[in-house]
DNA sequence: AGTGACCTGCTAGTTTTTTAGCACTTAAGG
DNA sequence: CCTTAAGTGCTAAAAAACTAGCAGGTCACT
């Protein structure tokens, strides 16, 4: 689910080649196949190959992650999580994208006072 | 592993409890030796019950998986991140919270200019 | 037309996981 | 002292996952 999540959508032959410690092409093969009889995943065919596609939206599965995320390792408190993320990686977040973030917080406050 | 990660310590009872869509006792106890020959996971003899816990430190836990799913759902960009973090939960963030947040953002941004 | 590269569907065999349950130990309560 | 509850270690059987591999189809190239 993490590489097609990743990529958006993959075939068996891309997901076996992303795969930390990976099984055999038959088990991704066939694990594909159980998620998809689970709903998690969809496949078309794309000329004679099949493409596999999570069943949840990107826009929900991250929303989903973030929310599962924050409650097993940071107790539910987005505080937290926000203040561990920007730890680490306040190095690599430019000047612009600060001043996104600092206008990000600033429209939760307006939305906050109504 | 969340179970653990989110108590911090758990018999297989109670990870068993906590479990959506739980298998059976057996294979709760089954799961943890694996995990503990495995390496995630220890335990300690508290009176005649065995209490697990996970081998990585919390803090690292927290941040390897904050990376990971930074990697997977937002193609690296913890400004993404930390934007659908705010979005998702923007009503039940403080104005405390908020300045604290704005706070280690002024303060990223020092970091930035050294 | 033939060949090689890929991909699917399928299968049979092996390995791993899951399950239920038994024997044994310790602690608590009557 | 006896009983009950809760835990561990262990085992045998069932279920699921993993593996290798074959037949057949499509495509691109020669």
């Amino acid at each position: 689910m993490d590489v097609l999540f990743r990529r958006g959508f993959a075939t068996a032959a891309e997901v076996l080649d992303e795969l930390p410690d990976p099984p055999s092409y038959s088990a991704v093969r066939a694990t594909l196949r159980v998620l998809e009889g689970k709903g998690h995943v969809r496949h078309r065919q794309e000329g004679l190959r099949y493409l596999f596609v999570p069943t949840l939206a990107p826009e929900k599965a991250k929303r989903s992650a973030l929310e599962h995320l924050v409650r097993i390792f940071f107790d539910g408190s987005t505080e937290h999580a926000v203040a561990t993320l920007l730890d680490l990686s306040a190095s690599r977040l430019s000047e612009a994208e600060l001043d996104r973030l600092a206008g990000l917080i600033d429209q939760a406050r307006r939305e906050e006072e109504r």
